[in-house]
DNA sequence: CCTACCGATCGGTAGG
DNA sequence: CCTACCGATCGGTAGG
């Protein structure tokens, strides 16, 4: 009985347990952070660790969870007071380039190592990575049609292919930092953006 | 002495091991893939697959050259009977989105998987995908300057900017087909491509 | 939240 | 190219 917390007590184990984890799964991706490796960084037993999520899964999608409420404090919340449409998609787009320059995740961006990692794996993680970029891609699409639709870009301009460009841009940015240590690409994603979230007039 | 095989049978064998590793590490990672797998799916002992390659990482770094030499027959030399400049990145920019919806690796881009897994981890595969990378980049550049210089693309083009956005565009697509298994993406990134590669009098 | 333990698997080696 | 083996580590469980 000694050994047992107060809930409270369980919940901040529980919230140290994923900030931790958040950090090593960043760099060592979902499947490189083990029980083991968390228990001696944490400086607790095994079952200590497993004992608040009961299997390495649970634990996985805790931890996507936790880093979800991340990426919407540094990318997603910034972007809300501006104004629906053109304006809010280009606050997202430089708290996104700000999000991977700044290494929020000093492995790079989280949902995309963890969809390089999953794709080819069947099961709750990949459904839930799968999940999380449908709801960006979603989020983004939604701004682009009401740009769109307010004449702030080009009539004709494609929601969905607009997005996907803006995914491109983000994903090489993400990869030429963290493999080729190159910030200097960050001038090439503004660029890039920019060139694609330009009113038609201008 | 039995066991012994002529050198023609060591490099076949050799060669199989490859095969089979360059099909596994798709859908795995270099990680993912382990010699006891290998030994199993193969049929042969653990100690005759290590001993073609001394230690995991040197399997793993001549995965990485077959692989290499696979993309360079799907990709790199389909565009070589095309003339240099505009034209040539043309064929290698369809080359390429084309290996990327033909899935020419089941798990995808063989090595921006290989870079996910890695750019955390310093070492001889970290190193020689970045060097890879380089030299992709590198080759598209050049192209991209002489498209410029002939006046093939509009002056005042950035051969870097514009080979970052060929390289966004080519990883939306590769995540988009693992992640969401949407080929229909290959359009989004046919238009992307034929809009960055139009001649300025176009 | 702990200790103590399970079977499986890892990369790699000795010796032939 | 094999058998037989090494220490380390994996996720997870029993029992408290």
């Amino acid at each position: 009985m000694s050994p047992r917390r107060s809930v409270a007590e369980a919940l901040g184990t529980r919230a140290s347990i994923l900030d931790r984890s958040v950090a090593i799964a960043s760099m060592e991706g979902l499947e490189g952070l083990t029980i083991g490796r968390l228990a001696i960084e944490l400086s607790m037993s095994k079952s200590g660790v497993l004992g608040h999520f009961g299997t390495k899964e649970a634990l996985q999608l805790a931890v996507l969870d936790r880093a979800g409420e991340i990426f919407r404090a540094e990318v997603w919340e910034p972007a809300l007071p501006a104004a629906p449409g053109l304006a809010r998609l280009r606050v997202l787009c430089e708290a996104w380039i700000s999000y991977l320059e700044r290494r929020v995740f000093p492995g790079g961006c989280f949902f995309v190592a963890a969809a390089h990692e999953f794709d080819g794996r069947p099961g709750a993680v990949r459904d839930a990575v799968e999940s999380r970029f449908g709801v960006w891609r979603a989020r983004l699409a939604k701004e682009a049609r009401r740009a769109v639709d307010a004449g702030e870009l080009p009539a004709g301009t494609d929601p969905g292919r607009l997005v996907f460009e803006l995914m491109g841009m983000a994903m090489a940015l993400n990869h030429t930092i963290q493999l080729h240590g190159d910030p200097h690409a960050a001038t090439y994603a503004r660029e890039a953006v920019n060139a694609r979230l330009t009113p038609p007039s201008a």
